[in-house]
DNA sequence: CATGGGATTGACT
DNA sequence: GTCAATCCCATGC
């Protein structure tokens, strides 16, 4: 994925993230579900303003922002929307592609289902750390390639996002419909996001 | 310099 | 359903 596609309102390149595969050495696996931050909401990093953790996420887009969560969990997000903006999609999910053994070794599991649906457990079965935290997600080592020809028309639905407790309201959390990888179900009330000329 | 909170997970009742 | 683990960093004295 180029740099003018993270260029764009975090609203449009969330849900089109879904579907997108992600890559990291030998393990890759497809976008299930995503969230959107940006800095006029509470719940973002970003809206306490510049700060030595938020520059990345002011910085310029196509950029990995890695941090870690409650002391244990290191959670990617690719940051969006031009420099000087804090925005950024939060990569809550991935259908495993590549690397599974590799993964359930990472994991200490086995499950599939249980490999990557959590923002948590996807960057330990790919092995992203902090130290990935700025790197260039249009040259690598951590990559994000378009959706494979049977993702392209994948039904998108949107829901409020899981895990905080300001702003909490915001239909901000994207997920692939019908997904088995999701780190949490989607509700049955949830709304269908509107597609570009998608085909019947 | 001390404190507190958090975009989670897995183990346990 | 409950709850602890554990680290980074923003904030306040």
């Amino acid at each position: 994925m180029n740099r003018s596609f993270y260029d764009r309102p975090v609203l449009e390149v969330a849900p089109d993230l879904v579907g997108c595969v992600l890559h990291h050495g030998a393990t890759s696996g497809v976008i299930v579900e995503t969230e959107a931050y940006h800095e006029t909401e509470e719940a973002c990093h970003a809206y306490v303003g510049l700060t030595k953790r938020t520059s990345t996420l002011f910085g310029p887009p196509g950029v990995a922002y890695v941090y870690r969560s409650y002391g244990i969990h290191a959670l990617l997000n690719a940051v969006c929307e031009p420099e000087g903006v804090g925005a950024a999609v939060l990569i809550r999910a991935l259908e495993p592609d590549s690397g599974l053994e590799l993964m359930r070794a990472r994991r200490g599991l086995q499950a599939e289902r249980m490999l990557c649906s959590g923002p948590g457990k996807l960057t330990q079965a790919l092995d992203i750390e902090l130290h990935h935290n700025r790197s260039d997600l249009t040259s690598g080592p951590i990559v994000i390639s378009q959706r494979p020809p049977e993702w392209r028309d994948v039904e998108i639905v949107a829901d409020r996002r899981i895990g905080i407790t300001r702003a909490a309201e915001l239909p901000w959390r994207f997920s692939a419909a019908g997904s088995r990888y999701l780190s949490r179900p989607v509700p049955r009330d949830a709304a269908v996001v509107p597609g570009v000329a998608r085909t019947r």
